[in-house]
DNA sequence: CTTGACCTTCTATCCGAGTGGAACGTCTAG
DNA sequence: CTAGACGTTCCACTCGGATAGAAGGTCAAG
């Protein structure tokens, strides 16, 4: 299939997809004498998990290591072991950490539920935005962009 | 305390400090006779929450929510628990697309600790690093830069 | 009273991760 | 055969998150 169709599947952009490429994170893929790139099913599949690694905070060489070590179904050496412990080991204590947050945002939650209800104020967080300049600044892309 | 002390304390550069101070993370400290900032403990525990937000991939602009809420115990609009609830959900589909990442790199270990040892092959990654260009590439700024 | 560490502001640069646009080629339906 | 959708390359730009460096002010120890 060609590079739009991909792009349609996996949600991104043609763009990313050759931008990919060319810091070799995609293999360059065969290309239709008209020079159109034409990709694989596999390629979907490859495209997929960046963006789900992605997502959980691997920088996109991390995930360059990890696809390189499991398409290649070699013997890896002590390097890419290591890649692999080390993955682990920060996901285990980001996933940690990450629940540490979720209790103390819980915990702001429920103690803003037990504050009464002020109903001349519009939005504290608009009111006061002068200083932290939150509102002007546009969503930031999680979630898709 | 100074600037440089906050710094050395949190770990961060004084030229971060700053720079979370003009985007309006950080308020603009008390001044010394001198224009030096002045910091207090309070500040220096502002800043370690932004470092811990940050590792879990919170943007400094969402970070920026929830301090100002923090601090402000007002009741916050339903913008704000907006927020917190969707942080909380975020949260939650990320610890759980972690713990399914980490189960795919345990497995692929286990598979990669099944594979004979090849003693002819120093390491297959950087032999083959001229595609990726992994190996020239700084590792990046997790575990802190 | 000078040296060195530390501070100030300001502007510029970097990096990762894309995105946009120009200029041009290809393919398909009407 | 031509319009429109889709593709190509290349170069420039954005954005978040910092860092670097220049030019200068402050302060404590020797």
């Amino acid at each position: 299939m060609r590079i739009g169709e991909v792009a349609d599947r996996v949600g991104v952009n043609t763009k990313t997809i050759r931008y990919y490429e060319g810091i070799g994170l995609l293999p360059a893929p065969e290309r239709l004498p008209s020079g159109y790139r034409e990709y694989s099913d596999d390629d979907v599949d490859r495209l997929g998990f960046i963006r789900t690694a992605q997502r959980l905070g691997l920088s996109l060489s991390e995930i360059a290591e990890i696809l390189g070590f499991r398409e290649r179904a070699e013997r890896p050496c002590e390097y890419v072991l290591g890649v692999l412990d080390r993955q682990v080991a920060d996901l285990d204590r980001r996933m940690s950490e990450m629940a540490d947050l979720r209790q103390e945002l819980i915990a702001l939650k429920k103690q803003a539920d037990q504050l009464p209800t002020d109903p001349t104020c519009y939005c504290a967080v608009i009111e006061h935005s002068q200083a932290m300049d939150i509102t002007s600044s546009r969503r930031p892309p999680r979630s898709n962009p």
